[in-house]
DNA sequence: TATATCGTCATTACTGTTCC
DNA sequence: GGAACAGTAATGACGATATA
Protein backbone atom coordinates (compact mmCIF):
# COMPACT_ATOMS: atom_id res chain seq x y z
CA UNK A 1 0.00 0.00 0.00
CA UNK A 2 2.73 2.35 1.01
CA UNK A 3 3.84 2.80 -2.74
CA UNK A 4 0.70 4.41 -3.84
CA UNK A 5 0.61 6.57 -0.72
CA UNK A 6 1.96 10.14 -1.87
CA UNK A 7 3.53 11.92 1.43
CA UNK A 8 4.15 15.71 1.21
CA UNK A 9 7.86 17.14 0.18
CA UNK A 10 9.73 18.83 2.99
CA UNK A 11 11.27 21.94 2.49
CA UNK A 12 14.70 20.55 1.95
CA UNK A 13 13.57 17.76 -0.54
CA UNK A 14 14.68 17.42 -4.01
CA UNK A 15 11.80 19.59 -6.51
CA UNK A 16 9.65 16.26 -8.01
CA UNK A 17 6.33 16.03 -9.99
CA UNK A 18 3.55 17.93 -8.47
CA UNK A 19 0.47 16.15 -7.99
CA UNK A 20 -3.10 17.53 -9.57
CA UNK A 21 -5.92 17.88 -6.77
CA UNK A 22 -7.48 14.69 -8.39
CA UNK A 23 -4.94 12.83 -7.72
CA UNK A 24 -4.09 13.65 -4.14
CA UNK A 25 -8.23 12.99 -3.62
CA UNK A 26 -7.60 10.02 -5.06
CA UNK A 27 -4.86 9.04 -2.79
CA UNK A 28 -6.55 10.10 0.05
CA UNK A 29 -9.42 8.44 -0.28
CA UNK A 30 -7.63 5.36 -0.98
CA UNK A 31 -5.27 5.48 2.40
CA UNK A 32 -8.70 6.09 3.99
CA UNK A 33 -10.65 3.33 2.72
CA UNK A 34 -7.62 1.23 4.12
CA UNK A 35 -6.78 3.04 7.52
CA UNK A 36 -10.50 2.55 8.11
CA UNK A 37 -10.19 -1.02 8.57
CA UNK A 38 -6.09 -1.81 9.48
CA UNK A 39 -5.28 0.33 12.50
CA UNK A 40 -2.73 2.85 11.93
CA UNK A 41 -0.31 1.11 14.18
CA UNK A 42 -0.44 -1.76 11.82
CA UNK A 43 -0.04 -0.08 8.26
CA UNK A 44 2.32 -2.05 6.65
CA UNK A 45 5.67 -0.88 5.73
CA UNK A 46 7.23 -1.38 2.33
CA UNK A 47 9.02 -4.79 2.19
CA UNK A 48 12.60 -4.02 2.20
CA UNK A 49 13.18 -6.14 -0.80
CA UNK A 50 10.62 -4.46 -2.49
CA UNK A 51 12.76 -3.22 -6.05
CA UNK A 52 12.41 0.78 -6.55
CA UNK A 53 10.51 -0.16 -10.17
CA UNK A 54 7.49 -0.93 -7.54
CA UNK A 55 7.15 2.74 -6.17
CA UNK A 56 5.57 4.40 -9.23
CA UNK A 57 6.90 7.86 -8.37
CA UNK A 58 10.05 8.72 -6.13
CA UNK A 59 8.09 11.46 -4.63
CA UNK A 60 5.13 8.65 -3.29
CA UNK A 61 7.84 7.27 -1.94
CA UNK A 62 7.44 5.93 2.03
CA UNK A 63 8.37 8.08 4.50
CA UNK A 64 8.33 5.62 7.39
CA UNK A 65 9.36 8.42 10.26
CA UNK A 66 6.72 10.59 9.95
CA UNK A 67 3.19 9.73 12.61
CA UNK A 68 -0.01 8.63 10.27
CA UNK A 69 -1.57 11.59 12.02
CA UNK A 70 1.20 13.83 10.74
CA UNK A 71 0.97 12.67 7.53
CA UNK A 72 -2.80 13.46 7.15
CA UNK A 73 -2.86 16.17 8.63
CA UNK A 74 0.10 17.62 5.85
CA UNK A 75 -2.33 16.14 3.12
CA UNK A 76 -4.82 17.55 4.20
CA UNK A 77 -3.29 21.14 3.99
CA UNK A 78 -1.56 20.53 1.14
CA UNK A 79 -5.16 19.60 -0.88
CA UNK A 80 -6.52 22.53 0.71
CA UNK A 81 -3.44 24.79 -0.98
CA UNK A 82 -4.04 22.51 -4.10
CA UNK A 83 -7.63 23.23 -4.20
CA UNK A 84 -7.23 27.41 -3.66
CA UNK A 85 -4.72 27.04 -6.67
CA UNK A 86 -7.11 25.76 -8.66
CA UNK A 87 -9.94 27.80 -8.13
CA UNK A 88 -7.68 31.02 -8.65
CA UNK A 89 -6.30 29.16 -11.94
CA UNK A 90 -9.67 28.40 -12.90
CA UNK A 91 -11.06 32.34 -12.39
CA UNK A 92 -8.21 33.56 -14.40
CA UNK A 93 -8.50 32.05 -17.10
CA UNK A 94 -12.45 32.37 -17.53
CA UNK A 95 -11.89 32.80 -21.09
CA UNK A 96 -9.11 30.56 -21.62
CA UNK A 97 -8.97 27.95 -24.88
CA UNK A 98 -8.98 25.19 -22.45
CA UNK A 99 -12.23 26.22 -20.71
CA UNK A 100 -14.06 26.64 -24.09
CA UNK A 101 -12.91 23.49 -25.15
CA UNK A 102 -14.32 21.56 -22.40
CA UNK A 103 -17.58 23.76 -22.84
CA UNK A 104 -17.49 22.28 -26.65
CA UNK A 105 -16.98 18.85 -25.63
CA UNK A 106 -20.33 19.04 -24.36
CA UNK A 107 -22.59 16.29 -26.92
CA UNK A 108 -26.07 18.09 -27.97
CA UNK A 109 -29.09 16.23 -27.05
CA UNK A 110 -30.13 14.19 -30.45
CA UNK A 111 -33.35 14.74 -29.02
CA UNK A 112 -35.81 17.62 -30.01
CA UNK A 113 -39.47 16.35 -29.43
CA UNK A 114 -38.55 13.29 -26.70
CA UNK A 115 -39.85 15.51 -23.61
CA UNK A 116 -43.10 17.41 -24.30
CA UNK A 117 -41.87 19.97 -21.56
CA UNK A 118 -40.73 23.24 -22.89
CA UNK A 119 -42.08 23.23 -26.18
CA UNK A 120 -44.37 25.75 -27.65
CA UNK A 121 -47.81 24.83 -28.32
CA UNK A 122 -46.71 24.03 -32.69
CA UNK A 123 -44.19 21.64 -31.58
CA UNK A 124 -46.53 20.26 -29.15
CA UNK A 125 -48.68 19.46 -32.22
CA UNK A 126 -46.04 18.15 -34.71
CA UNK A 127 -44.90 15.61 -31.66
CA UNK A 128 -48.64 14.44 -30.93
CA UNK A 129 -48.71 14.11 -35.24
CA UNK A 130 -45.46 12.45 -35.03
CA UNK A 131 -46.47 10.06 -32.21
CA UNK A 132 -49.63 8.73 -34.17
CA UNK A 133 -47.47 8.12 -37.29
CA UNK A 134 -44.98 6.29 -35.36
CA UNK A 135 -47.66 4.29 -33.21
CA UNK A 136 -49.52 3.45 -36.77
CA UNK A 137 -46.29 2.96 -38.57
CA UNK A 138 -45.66 0.12 -35.85
CA UNK A 139 -48.90 -1.08 -36.02
CA UNK A 140 -48.60 -1.64 -39.77
CA UNK A 141 -45.86 -3.45 -40.01
CA UNK A 142 -45.86 -5.31 -37.14
CA UNK A 143 -49.22 -6.93 -38.10
CA UNK A 144 -51.29 -5.22 -35.11
CA UNK A 145 -53.85 -3.75 -36.61
CA UNK A 146 -56.41 -5.46 -34.52
CA UNK A 147 -56.56 -6.76 -30.86
CA UNK A 148 -57.22 -10.52 -32.31
CA UNK A 149 -54.07 -10.29 -33.49
CA UNK A 150 -51.96 -9.44 -30.26
CA UNK A 151 -50.29 -12.83 -30.44
CA UNK A 152 -48.87 -12.31 -33.48
CA UNK A 153 -45.69 -11.20 -32.45
CA UNK A 154 -44.62 -14.10 -30.56
CA UNK A 155 -45.35 -16.37 -33.41
CA UNK A 156 -43.82 -17.04 -36.42
CA UNK A 157 -46.09 -18.12 -39.02
CA UNK A 158 -47.05 -15.32 -40.99
CA UNK A 159 -49.45 -17.58 -43.50
CA UNK A 160 -52.63 -16.51 -40.99
CA UNK A 161 -52.40 -12.96 -41.67
CA UNK A 162 -55.18 -11.14 -43.60
CA UNK A 163 -54.16 -10.57 -47.50
CA UNK A 164 -54.14 -7.19 -47.07
CA UNK A 165 -51.53 -7.20 -44.20
CA UNK A 166 -49.05 -9.85 -46.11
CA UNK A 167 -48.68 -7.31 -48.76
CA UNK A 168 -45.40 -6.19 -47.06
CA UNK A 169 -42.89 -8.25 -44.97
CA UNK A 170 -44.43 -8.03 -41.11
CA UNK A 171 -41.51 -7.57 -38.33
CA UNK A 172 -42.12 -9.27 -35.32
CA UNK A 173 -41.48 -7.54 -31.59
CA UNK A 174 -39.26 -9.60 -29.06
CA UNK A 175 -41.68 -8.98 -26.01
CA UNK A 176 -40.08 -10.75 -24.02
CA UNK A 177 -36.87 -8.86 -24.73
CA UNK A 178 -35.99 -5.21 -23.37
CA UNK A 179 -35.79 -2.07 -25.92
CA UNK A 180 -32.23 -2.65 -26.56
CA UNK A 181 -32.72 -6.49 -28.01
CA UNK A 182 -31.73 -6.52 -32.22
CA UNK A 183 -34.81 -7.72 -32.87
CA UNK A 184 -36.63 -4.86 -31.46
CA UNK A 185 -33.72 -2.28 -32.24
CA UNK A 186 -34.79 -3.57 -36.30
CA UNK A 187 -38.25 -2.78 -35.85
CA UNK A 188 -37.52 0.62 -34.32
CA UNK A 189 -34.88 1.36 -37.26
CA UNK A 190 -37.79 0.61 -40.04
CA UNK A 191 -40.24 2.77 -38.30
CA UNK A 192 -38.18 5.83 -38.10
CA UNK A 193 -37.12 5.48 -41.77
CA UNK A 194 -40.28 5.06 -43.03
CA UNK A 195 -41.67 8.23 -40.41
CA UNK A 196 -38.03 10.20 -41.19
CA UNK A 197 -38.32 9.72 -44.77
CA UNK A 198 -41.86 11.06 -45.43
CA UNK A 199 -41.98 14.21 -42.95
CA UNK A 200 -38.11 14.92 -42.60
CA UNK A 201 -38.50 17.86 -45.80
CA UNK A 202 -41.60 20.26 -45.31
CA UNK A 203 -41.00 20.55 -49.48
CA UNK A 204 -41.85 16.69 -50.37
CA UNK A 205 -45.25 15.68 -51.72
CA UNK A 206 -45.74 13.50 -48.55
CA UNK A 207 -45.15 15.93 -45.79
CA UNK A 208 -48.32 16.35 -43.57
CA UNK A 209 -47.11 17.96 -40.48
CA UNK A 210 -48.21 21.32 -41.30
CA UNK A 211 -45.74 22.84 -39.32
CA UNK A 212 -42.45 22.96 -41.69
CA UNK A 213 -40.75 25.36 -38.69
CA UNK A 214 -41.03 22.70 -36.50
CA UNK A 215 -37.98 20.71 -36.53
CA UNK A 216 -37.44 17.27 -35.40
CA UNK A 217 -34.55 14.40 -35.09
CA UNK A 218 -34.47 10.15 -36.10
CA UNK A 219 -34.11 9.56 -32.80
CA UNK A 220 -37.26 11.45 -32.21
CA UNK A 221 -38.93 8.92 -33.57
CA UNK A 222 -36.94 6.24 -32.82
CA UNK A 223 -37.61 7.48 -28.67
CA UNK A 224 -41.65 7.17 -29.99
CA UNK A 225 -41.46 3.65 -30.99
CA UNK A 226 -39.54 2.30 -27.57
CA UNK A 227 -42.95 4.01 -25.96
CA UNK A 228 -44.85 2.58 -27.88
CA UNK A 229 -43.22 -1.09 -27.58
CA UNK A 230 -43.06 -0.52 -23.84
CA UNK A 231 -46.66 0.01 -23.97
CA UNK A 232 -47.69 -2.97 -26.08
CA UNK A 233 -45.21 -5.10 -23.74
CA UNK A 234 -47.06 -4.13 -20.84
CA UNK A 235 -50.21 -5.69 -22.71
CA UNK A 236 -48.55 -8.77 -23.72
CA UNK A 237 -46.79 -9.46 -20.52
CA UNK A 238 -50.45 -9.23 -19.05
CA UNK A 239 -51.92 -11.13 -21.29
CA UNK A 240 -49.18 -13.97 -20.95
CA UNK A 241 -48.09 -13.87 -16.88
CA UNK A 242 -51.08 -14.33 -14.70
CA UNK A 243 -49.33 -13.10 -11.83
CA UNK A 244 -48.18 -9.38 -14.08
CA UNK A 245 -52.49 -9.81 -15.23
CA UNK A 246 -53.06 -9.82 -10.93
CA UNK A 247 -51.21 -6.87 -10.52
CA UNK A 248 -52.04 -5.00 -14.04
CA UNK A 249 -55.70 -5.51 -12.37
CA UNK A 250 -55.22 -4.36 -9.49
CA UNK A 251 -53.20 -1.47 -10.76
CA UNK A 252 -56.83 -1.36 -12.70
CA UNK A 253 -59.04 -1.07 -10.20
CA UNK A 254 -57.10 1.44 -7.93
CA UNK A 255 -56.98 3.60 -10.65
CA UNK A 256 -60.74 3.43 -10.63
CA UNK A 257 -61.10 4.33 -7.56
CA UNK A 258 -59.24 7.29 -7.84
CA UNK A 259 -61.30 8.60 -10.99
CA UNK A 260 -64.82 8.11 -8.51
CA UNK A 261 -63.14 10.16 -5.54
CA UNK A 262 -62.34 12.79 -8.00
CA UNK A 263 -65.97 12.41 -9.97
CA UNK A 264 -67.21 12.32 -5.98
CA UNK A 265 -65.57 15.63 -5.27
CA UNK A 266 -66.28 17.32 -8.97
CA UNK A 267 -70.00 16.48 -8.30
CA UNK A 268 -69.93 18.10 -4.61
CA UNK A 269 -68.02 21.01 -5.75
CA UNK A 270 -71.07 21.74 -7.94
CA UNK A 271 -73.33 22.15 -4.89
CA UNK A 272 -71.12 24.47 -2.94
CA UNK A 273 -72.22 28.22 -3.56
CA UNK A 274 -75.93 25.94 -2.72
CA UNK A 275 -74.64 24.97 0.51
CA UNK A 276 -72.86 28.15 1.63
CA UNK A 277 -76.31 29.98 0.96
CA UNK A 278 -77.98 27.53 3.25
CA UNK A 279 -75.28 26.59 5.81
CA UNK A 280 -73.64 29.90 5.61
CA UNK A 281 -70.51 28.09 5.87
CA UNK A 282 -67.74 27.36 3.31
CA UNK A 283 -67.43 23.55 3.00
CA UNK A 284 -64.47 23.84 0.18
CA UNK A 285 -62.12 22.78 3.49
CA UNK A 286 -63.21 19.23 3.32
CA UNK A 287 -63.36 19.09 -0.69
CA UNK A 288 -60.01 17.59 -1.53
CA UNK A 289 -59.97 14.19 -3.68
CA UNK A 290 -57.67 12.30 -0.62
CA UNK A 291 -60.83 12.94 1.33
CA UNK A 292 -63.89 11.48 -0.94
CA UNK A 293 -64.83 8.13 0.17
CA UNK A 294 -64.25 4.95 -1.60
CA UNK A 295 -67.15 3.61 -3.60
CA UNK A 296 -66.01 -0.41 -4.61
CA UNK A 297 -68.46 -2.77 -6.72
CA UNK A 298 -66.55 -5.89 -5.47
CA UNK A 299 -63.79 -6.27 -1.98
CA UNK A 300 -60.90 -7.18 -2.80
CA UNK A 301 -61.07 -10.18 -1.20
CA UNK A 302 -59.78 -12.98 -3.69
CA UNK A 303 -61.81 -15.58 -2.27
CA UNK A 304 -65.31 -16.30 -4.71
CA UNK A 305 -67.74 -16.68 -1.92
CA UNK A 306 -66.92 -13.72 0.24
CA UNK A 307 -67.66 -11.86 -3.38
CA UNK A 308 -71.09 -13.49 -4.06
CA UNK A 309 -71.98 -12.58 -0.57
CA UNK A 310 -70.99 -8.72 -0.73
CA UNK A 311 -72.72 -8.66 -4.04
CA UNK A 312 -75.84 -10.15 -2.77
CA UNK A 313 -75.66 -7.85 -0.02
CA UNK A 314 -75.19 -4.74 -2.40
CA UNK A 315 -77.84 -5.70 -4.45
CA UNK A 316 -80.47 -6.31 -1.84
CA UNK A 317 -79.90 -3.31 -0.45
CA UNK A 318 -80.03 -0.83 -3.49
CA UNK A 319 -83.18 -2.77 -3.98
CA UNK A 320 -82.46 -3.79 -7.22
CA UNK A 321 -85.76 -5.91 -9.17
CA UNK A 322 -85.91 -9.01 -10.90
CA UNK A 323 -84.41 -7.51 -14.04
CA UNK A 324 -81.32 -5.03 -12.53
CA UNK A 325 -79.81 -8.28 -10.52
CA UNK A 326 -76.99 -8.15 -12.90
CA UNK A 327 -76.31 -4.09 -12.65
CA UNK A 328 -73.67 -2.53 -10.86
CA UNK A 329 -74.02 -1.35 -7.46
CA UNK A 330 -70.91 0.48 -5.66
CA UNK A 331 -70.86 0.43 -1.37
CA UNK A 332 -69.42 3.36 -0.32
CA UNK A 333 -66.59 3.28 2.40
CA UNK A 334 -66.01 6.62 3.94
CA UNK A 335 -62.41 7.61 5.55
CA UNK A 336 -62.00 6.27 9.02
CA UNK A 337 -60.57 9.10 10.36
CA UNK A 338 -63.41 11.69 9.59
CA UNK A 339 -65.23 13.02 12.72
CA UNK A 340 -68.90 13.39 13.03
CA UNK A 341 -68.87 17.19 12.09
CA UNK A 342 -67.32 16.35 8.49
CA UNK A 343 -69.51 13.28 7.58
CA UNK A 344 -72.39 15.60 8.13
CA UNK A 345 -70.70 18.08 5.79
CA UNK A 346 -70.90 15.82 3.35
CA UNK A 347 -74.41 14.25 3.94
CA UNK A 348 -75.55 17.68 3.28
CA UNK A 349 -73.49 18.77 0.32
CA UNK A 350 -74.56 15.56 -0.94
CA UNK A 351 -78.54 16.34 -0.20
CA UNK A 352 -77.57 19.31 -1.96
CA UNK A 353 -75.89 17.54 -4.84
CA UNK A 354 -78.61 15.24 -5.44
CA UNK A 355 -81.34 17.93 -5.48
CA UNK A 356 -79.36 19.52 -8.09
CA UNK A 357 -79.38 16.03 -10.13
CA UNK A 358 -82.91 15.60 -9.56
CA UNK A 359 -83.80 19.02 -10.91
CA UNK A 360 -81.30 18.37 -13.90
CA UNK A 361 -83.16 14.79 -15.02
CA UNK A 362 -86.26 16.89 -14.67
CA UNK A 363 -85.30 19.35 -16.88
CA UNK A 364 -84.22 17.08 -19.56
CA UNK A 365 -86.80 14.20 -18.55
CA UNK A 366 -83.40 11.46 -17.84
CA UNK A 367 -84.19 8.77 -16.96
CA UNK A 368 -80.77 6.84 -16.33
CA UNK A 369 -79.57 6.31 -13.36
CA UNK A 370 -76.44 6.57 -11.86
CA UNK A 371 -74.89 3.33 -10.41
CA UNK A 372 -76.18 3.30 -7.05
CA UNK A 373 -74.92 3.86 -3.89
CA UNK A 374 -75.02 1.26 -0.96
CA UNK A 375 -73.30 2.60 2.38
CA UNK A 376 -73.54 -0.08 5.45
CA UNK A 377 -71.08 1.75 7.49
CA UNK A 378 -68.35 0.42 6.56
CA UNK A 379 -64.81 2.77 6.92
CA UNK A 380 -61.01 2.69 5.92
CA UNK A 381 -58.14 3.59 7.54
CA UNK A 382 -55.91 5.20 5.25
CA UNK A 383 -53.98 8.12 6.68
CA UNK A 384 -54.96 11.06 4.63
CA UNK A 385 -52.21 12.74 3.17
CA UNK A 386 -53.52 16.03 2.73
CA UNK A 387 -53.07 18.34 5.64
CA UNK A 388 -56.92 17.94 8.21
CA UNK A 389 -58.53 20.97 10.06
CA UNK A 390 -58.80 20.04 14.05
CA UNK A 391 -62.74 19.74 13.31
CA UNK A 392 -62.25 16.75 10.11
CA UNK A 393 -60.46 14.37 12.76
CA UNK A 394 -62.16 11.42 15.10
CA UNK A 395 -60.74 11.28 18.14
CA UNK A 396 -61.79 7.89 19.16
CA UNK A 397 -59.72 6.65 15.52
CA UNK A 398 -56.66 9.07 16.48
CA UNK A 399 -56.45 7.22 19.36
CA UNK A 400 -56.81 3.98 17.90
CA UNK A 401 -54.92 3.69 14.96
CA UNK A 402 -52.41 6.42 15.40
CA UNK A 403 -51.93 7.98 18.79
CA UNK A 404 -48.29 6.11 20.26
CA UNK A 405 -46.93 5.23 16.45
CA UNK A 406 -44.37 7.60 16.17
CA UNK A 407 -44.29 6.86 12.53
CA UNK A 408 -47.76 7.16 12.23
CA UNK A 409 -48.08 10.19 14.03
CA UNK A 410 -45.52 11.92 12.18
CA UNK A 411 -47.61 11.69 8.76
CA UNK A 412 -51.16 13.15 10.21
CA UNK A 413 -50.95 16.37 9.55
CA UNK A 414 -53.52 19.32 11.04
CA UNK A 415 -53.88 22.62 11.22
CA UNK A 416 -53.94 24.25 14.34
CA UNK A 417 -57.07 26.14 13.91
CA UNK A 418 -60.27 25.34 12.17
CA UNK A 419 -61.34 27.26 9.10
CA UNK A 420 -64.33 30.02 10.02
CA UNK A 421 -67.78 28.03 10.98
CA UNK A 422 -66.20 25.09 11.61
CA UNK A 423 -65.42 23.21 14.72
CA UNK A 424 -65.34 25.84 17.88
CA UNK A 425 -64.57 28.58 15.51
C1' DT B 1 -94.98 6.92 -36.63
C1' DA B 2 -90.52 5.06 -37.35
C1' DT B 3 -85.92 6.01 -37.38
C1' DA B 4 -81.66 8.46 -38.00
C1' DT B 5 -78.74 11.73 -35.91
C1' DC B 6 -77.03 14.56 -32.39
C1' DG B 7 -76.08 15.97 -27.60
C1' DT B 8 -75.34 14.90 -22.79
C1' DC B 9 -73.93 12.39 -18.80
C1' DA B 10 -71.64 8.67 -16.29
C1' DT B 11 -68.20 5.63 -16.57
C1' DT B 12 -64.27 3.10 -18.38
C1' DA B 13 -60.16 2.45 -21.22
C1' DC B 14 -56.22 4.11 -23.12
C1' DT B 15 -52.16 6.94 -23.56
C1' DG B 16 -48.55 9.91 -22.20
C1' DT B 17 -45.71 11.90 -18.47
C1' DT B 18 -43.13 11.99 -14.39
C1' DC B 19 -40.78 10.07 -10.73
C1' DC B 20 -38.16 6.59 -8.53
C1' DG C 1 -38.43 -0.34 -16.52
C1' DG C 2 -42.30 0.01 -13.60
C1' DA C 3 -45.66 2.49 -10.72
C1' DA C 4 -48.44 6.34 -10.08
C1' DC C 5 -50.76 9.89 -11.90
C1' DA C 6 -53.22 13.00 -15.21
C1' DG C 7 -55.56 13.95 -19.26
C1' DT C 8 -58.25 12.51 -23.05
C1' DA C 9 -60.83 9.36 -25.95
C1' DA C 10 -64.20 5.95 -26.20
C1' DT C 11 -68.38 3.76 -24.86
C1' DG C 12 -73.05 2.99 -23.46
C1' DA C 13 -77.45 4.65 -22.40
C1' DC C 14 -80.66 7.78 -22.94
C1' DG C 15 -83.65 11.94 -24.59
C1' DA C 16 -84.51 15.58 -28.14
C1' DT C 17 -85.21 16.70 -32.58
C1' DA C 18 -85.56 16.46 -37.54
C1' DT C 19 -87.15 14.11 -41.39
C1' DA C 20 -89.26 10.79 -44.52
Amino acid sequence: MAHLFPTTSGPNDPPGPQLSPEQWHYALAQFLSQSQTIPPTQLPTPPASASPELVLDPMLAPQPQQSTESRLEALEQEITRLKAEKRATEDDSESAPEKKRRKRKQKPSPYVLKSSAGLCEEQIKVRKLLMQKVKNEGKRITGRLSDSDSDSDDGDDESDLPSSQATHTILRYNFAATVTHADNIKVFDRIADLVWTEQRDPTSSTYSLGYPNVSFTREDLLEFAETNFRSWKSKWKGEHYPEVRRKQEKAAQKDRQVLRRKELKANRLKAVSDYKQKYKRDPICILETDFMSDEISAPSADDEDTRDEHRRRLVKAAHLGPTQQRNDVWEVIRPGFQSVEMSKTKNDLDELVNKRRETQNKKTKRIRGRVPRVNFGNTHNRIPRSTLYPFMLSQPWYDEHVAGNEELEGTVMIFSKDPRGFGDS
